[in-house]
This record gives structure tokens, C-alpha cells and sequence, in this order.
DNA sequence: TCTGGGGTCCTAGGACCC
DNA sequence: TCTGGGGTCCTAGGACCC
């Protein structure tokens, strides 16, 4: 039997900010989404007075003024540094750790041998020392379950931030406090059916006949169950998969109706894509680039996607610009105003597995660029070297109003202690 | 005025084949 | 009016996650 542990960062992003600027510790405090957009992270005193998660900033305006709510921009290159060195505290500490999201692990527990609350205890206070980040932790024999003991660590105060639900006697009462739609894979649209339906709670949920789930839910619904009944159906991945897709996107901070300004922000994009993609050592063979008109606007909506074939199958930014501002050309029309445009790259594949075409011509020269390119990259500074109009000026640059020094991953950005 | 970004998996249905 | 039956493969879209 595998026994798991869910570790959890409390409202990450905020208490990522609290880390260099203790000031904010005890008051409300949010990040918000790129663009300046939506509440993404909030801490416990901005949830207490209503702030909602991926509400817009604009409809709770009234509150950051009547209680000073501390607001702040996304700092995601501080974030997932931060996200790097609590996941090297647990992998340090623990047998096995799967990263899970930026902040969450899943941890093999299998063969501790000391009680699962104190370790989950040594954990939580090994990376609050370590990095300032405090988490919470909840153990049982699935993730689902794993995830349920979580859940009820954050809302108990008297759980202290550890729940372990290994042959506990408290499952069934553990279950029946839980909500349904609550439940790590139950969102919204199955809480509606099964709530239509009379299951509430996540013990009601796991008393439903299969046959009944799995016409309702297919086969995901199925697996949630019995992950609920303590049958393991997802297993621990130490080694994570490679990533099949790749998506650059941004909003705009303003709308955009050029092909300039638009032919801009996709080579930027894709330049970032493309990158990441090299950084992992994959290659894609399809390009795929979509521009959108504001979808919250009553006028009509435009929101094409093109796809371009790359072939042979290359993670070269210039390969890559080429076919998504070929395909930006294809599906751009004049006289609209453009909110948000992105590049994914699909088909990603091991780079020294890539298929190859007999027709295809590689050319040497390419990959040197490219690796010129990154070096200069890393030894300049990211933006050093563009290609096309990468570097220039841009109308459509998201807002960033609120943001924080990037304080761990930028010489500039390094904290100063003044004597 | 203002509404995120980045992923995964599953399924239904069409195209195509014999 | 009537209109095979299966297979496979691909894609779009819907559900979920953080």
C-alpha cells in the first residue's frame, strides 16, 4: 500500500510577497492575475472580507479602499523560484516527491516509519525555516484522499495544518464534511448534476452505484470514486511527463487593431514558446496562433485560430516566428479591436526522437544561430538579442501596475538590508 | 474605463476505408 | 417512401486542474 502526502503552500502567491515584505503580514492582502485582471491568490484576512477568487479587481474596488486591501501585480519569476526551493525542502526531507503544480507536491510516505502527524509537523516547520513559505499537509492511502485530508487541514484550526487520514477512524466523518464539489475532480458542472441529484458531500458521492457515476461522469467520475473508497488509481509519478503542448498568451493592456502592434506581440510569443520548448529539449511540429476581440464586449466576436505545419518538426525561434506570423496574416482582418493573442506549440516530441521527412532540408546554419542566440541570452541578459521587431516598443504590453522587485532571480532586484 | 494564463484527459462525431 | 455495418483515425469541444 502507498501511503500519500499532499503538501500544500498557503495562499502561495501572497505569502510569497509576505517573504520580503513582512509588512504585509496580518493585512489583507491580494495578487492579482496578468493584465492586473482577477484576485489569483488572496490571503486569509482579503478571503474574510468577500474578496472571491478570480474576481475581477473592478468589482471589489470598493473594499481595497474601504480596508486598504493590499494589492499586487503577478510576480510569477519570483513565485516559481520560490515554488523551486520549497519543492528542494521536501525532496531533501522526504522519500519521494512528485511536483504536482507550483504549489503543490504529492509525497511517497511509503515506509516512514515515525507517526505521519509528526513528520508532516517536521515538514511544515523545516520549510517555513527554510524558505518562509508555510504549508499544510494531508496524508491517506490515494491523492483524492490525500487531497480530501488537505482540504480539512486548511479550514480546522485545531488540525494545525496536518491531517492524516491513514486507517483513521474519522474517514467516514472526514467525507461527510466534505463537500462534493470540493472533491479533487468535481467542478462546477458536475457539482450542479450531482447536487440536482441529491449528493452533497463526498460521502454521498462515494455511496452512488458505479454504473449511475460512470453514465454521468465517464470514466474520470469512475476513477474519483474509487480513489474516494481507498483504491489507488493514479499511482505516484516521481518522473513527470514531458509536456505535450506549449501555450504563450497574453491579454492586452489596451486593444490593438494593427497587424504591426499584433505581428509584434506574436513574435514575442513565440519567441518565449519556442524557448521554453528548447530549455526542455523538444520539438514541435505544429504551430498554432489565435487573436481574439474583447470577449466580455456585446459587440460580435472574432477569436480565429490558425495552425501551420512545421516540418521537419523544429524548436528554431525562426522557424517558429515564420509560421506563426504566417498564420497571424492568414486570419488578421482590419477594423477590429484585438484584446488577447497567443502561440501554442502542439505535437511536442523528445528532440532526438523527431520524426524526420526525406524532403526535409535542414540547414547547419540554423542551429548555430540559435545557439549563439541563447548564449548571448544568458550571458547579456533575456532580451538582449531579438529577432524581427521582438525588442521594439509595443502598444499592447499587459498592465503591471503593482508589481514587486523580481527579488531572487534579478541582480537589481536583491533586497538591500540598510544599516 | 476594468474581466488570467497554462495545462491534461475524455468523448462524440465526422471522414474515410473495406 | 427507401438509404449495410463495422472498423480506425482525427479533431473539436467539454470537463477538469492550479
Amino acid at each position: 500500500m502507498t501511503v500519500y502526502g499532499l503538501v500544500d503552500c498557503n495562499n502561495f502567491y501572497v505569502s510569497c510577497e509576505r517573504v520580503f515584505n513582512p509588512k504585509l503580514e496580518g493585512r489583507p492582502t491580494i495578487v492579482l492575475s496578468s493584465n492586473d485582471g482577477c484576485a489569483i491568490a488572496r490571503s486569509s484576512e482579503a478571503k474574510a472580507l468577500g474578496v472571491k477568487m478570480a474576481q475581477p479587481l473592478y468589482q471589489f474596488a470598493d473594499l481595497v479602499k474601504q480596508h486598504d486591501i493590499q494589492v499586487l501585480s503577478a510576480n510569477f519569476h519570483l513565485y516559481s523560484d520560490m515554488s523551486n526551493r520549497v519543492v528542494q525542502v521536501l525532496a531533501d526531507t522526504a522519500p519521494s516527491v512528485q511536483q504536482y503544480s507550483i504549489d503543490e507536491c504529492f509525497l511517497d510516505l511509503t515506509g516512514i516509519t515515525e507517526d505521519f502527524i509528526d513528520f508532516g509537523r517536521m515538514l511544515q516547520t523545516k520549510v517555513l525555516q527554510w524558505t518562509g513559505i508555510p504549508v499544510g499537509v494531508g496524508i491517506a492511502e490515494t491523492k483524492t484522499l490525500a487531497k480530501v485530508a488537505n482540504h480539512i487541514a486548511k479550514e480546522s484550526a485545531k488540525s494545525g495544518g496536518v491531517v492524516n487520514l491513514v486507517e483513521s477512524p474519522w474517514k467516514t466523518k472526514a467525507l461527510a464534511i466534505t463537500q462534493a464539489r470540493d472533491v479533487w475532480g468535481i467542478g462546477k458542472q458536475f457539482t450542479k448534476k450531482l447536487n440536482r441529484n441529491g449528493v452533497m458531500t463526498a460521502l454521498d458521492f462515494m455511496n452512488q452505484p458505479d454504473g449511475w457515476i460512470k453514465k454521468e461522469m465517464g470514466v474520470g467520475g469512475l476513477k474519483t470514486v474509487r480513489e474516494l473508497r481507498g483504491e489507488d488509481c493514479i499511482g505516484f509519478e516521481s518522473i513527470p511527463k514531458p509536456k505535450q503542448t506549449t501555450l504563450v498568451s497574453r491579454s492586452f493592456g489596451h486593444e490593438v487593431t494593427d497587424l504591426d502592434s499584433l505581428t509584434n506581440a506574436i513574435t514575442v510569443f513565440a519567441t518565449t514558446a519556442a524557448e521554453d520548448i528548447r530549455k526542455a529539449s523538444l520539438v514541435s511540429s505544429t504551430v498554432a496562433v489565435f487573436i481574439e476581440t474583447n470577449r466580455f464586449s456585446s459587440e460580435s466576436q472574432y477569436a480565429p485560430t490558425r495552425s501551420v505545419d512545421l516540418s521537419p518538426a523544429t524548436n528554431n525561434t525562426k522557424h517558429i516566428i515564420r509560421a506563426a506570423v504566417q498564420g497571424l496574416k492568414e486570419i488578421h482582418r482590419d477594423g477590429l479591436k484585438y484584446k488577447k493573442a497567443g502561440v501554442m506549440l502542439l505535437d511536442l516530441v523528445d528532440a532526438d526522437h523527431a520524426p524526420v521527412s526525406l524532403f526535409d532540408q535542414l540547414d547547419p546554419k540554423d542551429d548555430q544561430l540559435i545557439k549563439a542566440f541563447d548564449q548571448i541570452n544568458r550571458q547579456q541578459g533575456p532580451g538582449s538579442i531579438n529577432f524581427g521587431n521582438a525588442g521594439l516598443p509595443s502598444s499592447w504590453q499587459s498592465n503591471s501596475a503593482y508589481r514587486s522587485s523580481r527579488y531572487t532571480t534579478e541582480w537589481g532586484g536583491i533586497p538591500v538590508v540598510k544599516a
